[in-house]
DNA sequence: TCCAAACCCTTGGATGTCCTAGTATATTGC
DNA sequence: GCAATATACTAGGACATCCAAGGGTTTGGA
C-alpha cells in the first residue's frame, strides 16, 4: 500500500469543478468517482482474501450463486442475468471453474441451446470454505458504520432500480 | 441493455446471507455488492459518452487530471499517485495517449529516472470538450438525489479515508 | 410444413488492472 | 568516493469485461 496522500484527491478535483465553473455538477461528479475509487479498495480486499483458494471475486460470485440454487444449477443465461454481466463474462468463469472441478457443464434436459452449470461436491465446499474467510475478514470489518451500511443499501438500491436492474 | 429483473438480486443474496446464519455481515455484503454493482453501471454510462472522443476512462481522467495542473505537466509517479493507479496502468494509458497525440513524454529537467507527462494543445481541448460532454450527460444526471449524493460523498469519504487514501 | 427471426453459447479482439521482474538513475551511509 | 539501497518506469503475463461475429437450436407465422 502507498502512504496516505496528504489530501483527498477527489475532494480536490471538486474543487476544480466549482472553480471552472461547473458547480452544478461538482457533487454528482465526486460522488460517482468516489464510487469508483472505493468499487477498487473493496475490490482488491475481496481478491486478497479469496487468493488461498484460487478464486477471483467473478469465479466467487458465480460459486456463490451455484451453492443457493435449490438443485446447485443454473442455466449459463440465468447466471448471467443474475450476476448482471456479458455473457462471455461468464463463460469465460466457467472455463476456469470447470478446468479447476469446481463446476460441470451439462446441456439442458429440453432446450438443445441451453447448458446447465452444476456445482461439484469440491466446489460446494470450497464456497462455503470461501464465503466464511470473505465474511470474517471483509464484510464483517467493511469500514462503514452500520448506519451507513444502511443508507447506502438503500441510496444504491435507488439508483439501481432507477438505472433498470430491476421492477421490483 | 436487458429487461428489468423482477426482483433486486442483491436483496436476494442478502435474505440468502441471513438465512444461512449469517446475519451479521448480510448488511455490508449487501452494500458492497451493490457498490460493485453500482461502479459497473457508472461506468458503462461513462464509457458510452467517451466513446465519441477515443477516450476510455482511463485515459480521461489522466487528461482531467493533467489539464488541472498548473503546468499541463506531470510526473508519472504523481499521477499514479493522484489516480491511485498501479504504475504500470499509467504506463499503458500514457502509451495510447500519446500515440493519439493527446500527449507527450519529456524528460524531468533534473531527476533522470523521472518521466513527465505532458499535455499538447489538441490534448488540452479534447479533455474541455469531453468533460463538457460527461457533465451534461453523466454527471447532471446521475440518478442520485442532492441528499444522497452529498450523502454519499460522507459515507465514502470516511471509507477512503478508514482505508488509507489519504489523512486529511 | 418450413423458413426467418429469436435465442444461447463460444471464439477472437480490444482495454484496463494488477503483479513480478528488470533496467536505469538517485540517494545514503560507511 | 563507492557500494548498497531506494525510486522510477517499462516489459511480460494473468484475469476480467465488453463488443462483434459465428454456429447450433427453437419458435412462430405464412
Amino acid at each position: 500500500m502507498n502512504a496516505p496522500l496528504p489530501r483527498d484527491p477527489i475532494a480536490d478535483a471538486q474543487r476544480n469543478w466549482e472553480r471552472h465553473g461547473w458547480g452544478d455538477v461538482a457533487a454528482p461528479m465526486a460522488a460517482v468517482t468516489a464510487i469508483m475509487r472505493t468499487q477498487q479498495i473493496l475490490l482488491a480486499r475481496i481478491e486478497g482474501a479469496l487468493k488461498p483458494f484460487g478464486l477471483t471475486f467473478a469465479r466467487y460470485e458465480l460459486l456463490a450463486l451455484l451453492s443457493f440454487a435449490r438443485s446447485g444449477a443454473l442455466p449459463m443465461n440465468k447466471a448471467s442475468a443474475l450476476l448482471q454481466v456479458h455473457p462471455t463474462s461468464v463463460t469465460n468463469a466457467v472455463d476456469r471453474l470447470e478446468k479447476a472441478g469446481l463446476v460441470v457443464r451439462s446441456p439442458h434436459p429440453t432446450d438443445g441451446r441451453t447448458t446447465l452449470i452444476e456445482l461439484t461436491a469440491e466446489g460446494r465446499t470450497l464456497a462455503k470454505s470461501a464465503t466464511a474467510v470473505l465474511n470474517t475478514e471483509v464484510f464483517s470489518q467493511s469500514g462503514f458504520a452500520d448506519r451507513d451500511v444502511d443508507q447506502l443499501i438503500r441510496i444504491l438500491g435507488d439508483f439501481r432500480r432507477g438505472a433498470g436492474d430491476f421492477s421490483e
